[in-house]
RNA sequence: GCGGAAGUAGCUCAUUUGGUAGAGCAUCAGCCUUCCAAGCUGAGGGUGGCCGGUUCGAGCCCGGUCUUCCGCUCCA
């Protein structure tokens, strides 16, 4: 546009806004690609030297709210290898064990089992339709069973289609994609939208990653990393239960590594390939669900706004179509730079998952209840938040490329204090006449309570910026009036105010601004 | 996976038709000593994503490949 508005600038648009927050992250060490050396790997990202400072103090303020603030909820890190049979009983195995197949025309994507046994279909429905048509022909004289094993038409339907069940069943036995792909080149099968027969090959697609386990590779040997973090915690359902004298309603909480395999990965750390989730799963007594259910959506909320997020940046969004298991179910949605995505779930999963695997285990999975004096299987309320989801909430929530009034631009990160990486900057004014000395005697005392940084290069303006950029809330700054009567002033990120206050209360002052005990009293349950 | 675009220093980007690879910021060392970036001097840093082809000569042209971004598709 030649006419564009040179007055002011123009306003940054999303995408732009988030490529800027994509190489700010990288810029000052919060996210790298993964093997960047090597190209990258696709969707999978590197934590920096300040990404995992961050990323830690958010898994630590969940696990407290969590843990700590509820008497009923204990935490348990289970293992990322789990039994192979554990995703049966979950469901995962065969929900995506399908073969698929795209119509190159119309771009469509097709379970190629689906398109075969719907063409099996259709010439069963040209053999019902013999039948029908001979049996009104032949009236009440007429022998159905007869007719469907001596009329030669029927037969020959009949022969086609059990030769393409045939073949189908053995090329899933052998696991033959390319066979599956020549059953319906064979069969002459077109795409329902486009018509053609233009198909690519099959593709096997698997969601879950699989490894070897010990050195015989049998398919006993074959284990899945966990592609959520929930089974871990149902497995051990009875463990903790018995071992912890845990009574209903209690809930097991978990922060870990999960994997899948997407199709399309996409949007920087949005949605990687291994990512790491906080999960509690809330064991409940069968009918009371819908009201711990409720419960968990509001509880799961304050703990959002708790971190000063403007509230319109949140919505939930409910689950029209539930899955299998589930009988309630809702997102807790923000909104990124690219729009409103799914943050943090919310389900109510029936007892699916306990009845599942007190199928497949043949152990009893149950809770005692004394007041009732019977025993069964809990109802479980799950709140899964995705922590590089939220890692990356927080980070295109608070960065902002500022405007001040003498016209220069000032990077900022407007991170909750007691989640920045570094809590404090401790900055002697000029780098002599003993101010570095005293700075280093600040650094000391501080040091055994926050990650804190010291820097005495360039000006002090460019090293609040510095600051600023990655979040820092605090900086202390030591001047030559530190040395006469022991103050030092702490100038505040968000206005850039400062305070001159003593050196001696410096330790109390800055425990009260960055800690974590202020937000999680906010959360009253 | 399909279509489109892109890949040059840590970041943002230049390099008019093919002819020795640059800037700003950042980093480091020194000077200056100053409470809100951009003072001075100097330095380091690039096999132009990778592989191959055309050419006397390729960052630029061609092919392949990898990665990223946008749209579609998929997302138990």
């Amino acid at each position: 546009m030649t006419t564009a508005n040179t007055e002011k600038p123009a306003q940054i648009s999303r995408e732009e806004l988030f490529k800027n927050i994509i190489s700010h992250s990288k810029e000052y060490g919060f996210v790298f690609p993964s093997s960047e050396i090597y190209d990258g790997l696709s969707a999978v990202y590197d934590y920096g030297q300040l990404g995992v400072e961050l990323k830690k103090n958010i898994r630590e303020y969940w696990w407290k709210a969590m843990t700590q603030l509820h008497e009923n909820i204990v935490g348990i890190d289970a293992a990322i290898f789990m039994h192979p049979t554990t995703w049966k009983a979950s469901g995962h195995v065969d929900a995506f064990s399908d073969p698929l197949i795209d119509n190159k025309d119309s771009k469509k994507r097709y379970r190629a089992d689906v398109l075969i046994e719907e063409h099996v279909a259709k010439i069963e429905g040209k053999i019902d339709k013999e039948v029908e048509k001979a049996a009104k022909r032949f009236g009440a004289t007429f022998d159905e069973k007869m007719y469907r094993t001596t009329n030669p038409r029927v037969l020959e339907y009949q022969k086609k289609a059990e030769e393409i069940n045939a073949r189908f069943k053995s090329a899933l036995e052998k696991n033959d994609l390319a066979e599956v792909q020549q059953i319906i080149v064979d069969c002459e099968i077109v795409c329902p939208v486009s018509g053609s027969r233009n198909w690519t090959d099959v593709r096997q697609f698997n969601l879950m990653f699989s490894t070897q386990m010990g050195s015989v590779s049998e398919e006993a040997g074959t284990i899945y990393l966990r592609p959520e973090t929930a089974q871990g915690i149902f497995v051990n359902f009875l463990n903790v239960q018995k071992t912890g004298r845990m009574k209903i309603p209690f809930g097991i909480a978990q922060t870990g590594k999960a994997f899948r395999n997407e199709i399309v990965a996409r949007q920087f750390i949005f949605r990687m390939r291994e990512f790491e989730q906080m999960e509690m799963q809330y064991f409940v007594k069968p009918g009371e669900e819908m009201k711990w259910y409720e419960f968990w959506k509001q509880a799961r909320m304050k703990w959002h706004n708790s971190l000063g997020i403007a509230q319109d940046k949140y919505r939930f969004h409910d689950h029209i179509k539930l899955a299998h298991y589930a009988n309630a179910a809702c997102d807790i949605e923000f909104e990124f730079p690219f729009g409103f995505k799914e943050l943090e779930g919310i389900h109510s999963r029936t007892d699916f998952d306990l009845k599942n695997h007190e199928q497949f285990s043949g152990k009893k999975l149950q809770y005692f209840d004394p007041e009732t004096n019977s025993s069964y299987v809990p109802y479980v309320i799950e709140t899964s938040i995705g922590l590089d989801r939220m890692f990356l909430a927080l980070l295109s929530n608070s960065y902002k490329s500022e405007t001040l009034e003498d016209g220069t631009i000032r990077d900022v990160l407007n991170l909750p204090a007691f989640l920045a990486p570094v809590k404090v900057a401790v900055l002697p004014l000029v780098k002599k006449d003993g101010l570095p000395e005293k700075a280093r005697e600040i650094m000391d005392v501080l040091k055994f309570d926050h990650l804190c940084q010291y820097d005495e290069k360039d000006s002090i303006g460019k090293r609040y910026r510095r600051q600023d950029a990655i979040g820092t809330p605090f900086c202390i700054t030591i001047d030559h009036q530190s040395l006469e009567d022991s103050t030092v002033t702490i100038r505040h990120r968000d206005d850039m105010r400062q305070e001159r206050v003593s050196i001696e209360k410096l330790p109390a002052i800055v425990e009260d601004k960055v800690s974590m005990k202020k937000a999680l009293k906010t959360l009253t349950y």
